[in-house]
DNA sequence: CCTAGATGTCAACAATCGTTGACTCGGGCA
DNA sequence: TGCCCGAGTCAACGATTGTTGACATCTAGG
């Protein structure tokens, strides 16, 4: 019997990649079923509706991995999940730049706020712990989703093309101040 | 004679609240129209199209005051700017929401990267001067955009609730480290 | 007063949206 | 071999999109 698997694979790999990037109104059922090429039609087959298209995206999302790393090198781990963002192969930054892309959404703009609070901000403010852990977790994750920003989608020149290296040193120098910040 | 100004002026503050928080195409002609309460019709005939009217609630905004400061303040007029962005009245301020609001967008996004390039982040760099300029303004910008991202879209609870001073303080801690990135 | 031109109204257009139901096709099982 | 059910195809639906042209309305100038 022939399967069904590979073609719901096609879909989510298409909506992961449109999605994520152009935010879930901006993008239309059949330029995704398109891109898989495959039948519109199957999106209400397999996945209910373009709403439980893009929650099985999510779905994929594991959880981000400075959350689970030693607490002392917490800097180290936010610095390095975010030093390949830029890599297009790289599923789990390109999460961040999800969030960036479906925020403003009318739709789903409310989901992504709970997101963001609830597996972003809450958790990281506890691993900080401390005086003051919520602000300091707000900015590093200000300062994380600003460098993003600026490289992915402002994509400014002194970013976008400066190397790993470089781009890792610019981002530790924010986060670490972000982190140290008192009042 | 009856006047069109009026009219104009009322399709454009509306066309300006709802691209400039929601993006452009998440906002239809009708939902402007209704809200300024005009028929929609008159969009065609005083702005051409919808890219006319966005782009004429575009050509309302000035530059950014910080490009006009005493280079020796720059820190200061910077963070200055950027503690009223979370002052629904400050229309310069919610200019950078819209920059957010308006990247992602499939039609406006390249607009909206000249507009960073050549507006904000070229003429800060220049401001700046010496060495790693470009790299110093670029990381100033993700800093404050950061910020921005965290308090009005994200609406992350420990910056949503804190005070003008306070934001100011976080803002500027974030900002410095920016400004002082030396590589 | 009365007409010309600007202002505003209304209905309709073609295109696209997400979704649905009837349809054909294909291969494992009895 | 023949049946059956899941996989995939196709056309259509109602709603909404941006835009247009014909029409009504109003006021300034002759």
């Amino acid at each position: 019997m022939r399967k069904s698997t590979p073609t719901k694979e096609k879909l989510l790999d298409s909506a992961r990649n449109l999605f994520w990037t152009r935010g879930y109104s901006n993008v239309s059922v059949r330029q995704i079923t398109k891109a898989a090429g495959v039948d519109v039609a199957l999106v209400s087959r397999y996945f209910g509706s373009k709403q439980g298209l893009f929650e099985a995206t999510l779905a994929e999302i594991p959880p981000w991995e400075a959350l689970a790393a030693d607490p002392q090198d917490l800097l180290g781990a936010a610095v390095e999940s975010f030093s390949h963002p830029f890599d297009p192969e790289a599923d789990q930054a390109n999460a961040f730049t999800m969030l960036l892309a479906n925020i403003i959404d009318p739709e789903m703009g409310d989901r992504i706020k709970d997101m963001v609070q609830q597996g972003l901000v809450a958790p990281l403010s506890k691993k900080i712990g401390g005086a003051r852990a919520e602000e300091r977790a707000a900015m590093l994750l200000a300062a994380l989703f600003g460098m993003a920003l600026m490289r992915k989608n402002f994509q400014v020149n002194a970013l976008a093309g400066a190397s790993k290296a470089e781009i890792e040193a610019q981002i530790r120098h924010l986060a670490a101040a972000a982190l140290g910040f008192e009042g």
